[in-house]
DNA sequence: AACCCGGGGTT
DNA sequence: AACCCAGGGTT
């Protein structure tokens, strides 16, 4: 089995490291932040995020003092939001719990919430030069070639292996300059489709290399399908502004915005809540404003109310709903959002109170009820200054076009 | 151990 | 259009 040659990475890497902001610090805070946003993005795309940031926040006391709407407003567009949360959440826990004095070693960092085994080595190697094995991505693609590991990468037993390698090729004198080397060379050399094994400096030791067939490894489990699902959407206007509903603390796109609509395994028109019963209530209105008769109109009109009844309810503009949905407003879509393991057919109406004002003066006096549900009307110039999830503002982008 | 969590990039 | 990328938390 190969042994890698660990000088010669560490020598490698000092030659031809990128010149990245958070590089020329030692300043484990803003590690953290960039460990974190690299958890997730490549590079490029982080480094105007990751400046971003650290202008707003440039220290863990700015950060935690800060709230959380504006740390998750600063993350929109990277994704993972739990990972910001969960980041905010760490750097209050720090202030609180340590008087805003960093974790000095690895097992000290786990206690932070949101900091898991690679956090917590990365922090430690690169900030304390603790020597401590990082695992990313990236590590686990160059073990896998050079040691031609044959079993999905994931699997726990993988894993504990690459560790115990790690932890008897990693220097005492320059544990992060190792880690980082270990990384840049996944991400510039030894890639994911097409390795440049010319350039490599672990090439002597890599079975991958010497057999031919690096680029078959990692060996990973075929991933399913993103499932499919309806996403019903309701675009409420009032007087320049746009009704928004805060989105649960948990599950997806948690704590962003969104326009008031729900998730469905059936497309709505067809059978709202796959079977659940409508409302009197519901009935009623549909009966009221159906003067066609086919099956299909009837429905489509009952979904869209029952979807205003749920996601909105009485808090503002009931009647004024009603009337224009009594109008026949047309469906708009369908807008295709895929994410890793779904994908939306956004559907939505327009519903312009304006157009009923006499009916809806009792929209604002209602504006405190209005908050009890995450709801909240939002003047539209101020909706690239919210968390909106990006499935959001490409519907906007059509709804104002 | 299996599943959830979003975006952007590449081919 | 179909593929790739990833670590932490929860169950």
């Amino acid at each position: 089995m190969g042994i890698i040659n660990s000088s010669k990475l560490v020598q490698w890497f000092n030659q031809v490291k990128r010149d990245l902001p958070w590089r020329r610090t030692k300043d484990p805070y803003a590690i953290w932040v960039s460990e974190v946003m690299l958890q997730q993005t490549q590079v490029v795309t982080a480094i105007p995020y990751y400046l971003r940031f650290m202008g707003r926040f440039p220290t863990l006391s700015h950060l935690a003092e800060a709230e959380q709407e504006e740390v998750l407003e600063l993350w929109r567009g990277l994704g993972y939001y739990s990972r910001a949360r969960r980041l905010w959440e760490g750097a209050r826990y720090v202030v609180e719990t340590a008087e805003g004095r960093m974790p000095k070693d690895y097992q000290s960092l786990l206690h932070i919430k949101g900091v898991g085994e690679y956090t917590a080595a990365a922090i430690a190697s690169i900030a304390y030069e603790e020597q401590v094995p990082v695992m990313d991505g990236n590590v686990k693609r160059v073990l896998s070639r050079i040691l031609r590991w044959e079993e999905d990468v994931e699997k726990a037993r993988s894993r504990r292996f690459f560790l115990e390698y790690l932890g008897e090729v990693i220097p005492g004198d320059c544990p992060g300059d190792f880690n980082q080397g270990m990384m840049e060379l996944g991400a510039t050399v030894c890639t994911p489709k097409h390795p440049r094994c010319e350039q490599c400096p672990l090439q002597a030791d890599c079975e991958g290399f010497a057999l031919g067939d690096p680029q078959v490894y990692p060996v990973k489990k075929s991933k399913e399908k993103p499932g499919s699902a309806w996403r019903p959407t309701l675009i409420l206007l009032h007087q320049g502004q746009v009704l928004l509903k805060k989105r649960p603390s948990t599950g997806l796109l948690a704590d962003l915005w969104e326009f008031p609509g729900e998730e469905m395994m059936v497309p709505p028109w067809e059978n709202y809540r796959g079977g659940k019963e409508f409302s009197a209530e519901a009935v009623k209105v549909a009966e009221r404003v159906g003067e066609e008769t086919s099956r299909y109109r009837y429905n489509l009109d009952f979904a869209w109310y029952e979807l205003y009844k749920n996601q909105i309810g009485d808090a503002a503009c009931d009647e004024a709903v009603q009337e224009l949905l009594s109008r026949r407003p047309s469906r708009q879509g369908p807008l295709v959002h895929t994410f890793s393991h779904r994908r939306w057919q956004i559907y939505w109406l327009v519903l312009n109170l304006d157009e009923v004002m006499d009916k809806t003066v009792r929209v604002r006096e209602n504006e405190d009820s209005l908050k009890g549900d995450g709801l909240c009307w939002l003047d539209v110039k101020e909706l690239d200054k919210i968390a909106l999830p990006v499935a959001f503002q490409k519907v906007w982008a059509k709804v104002t076009i």
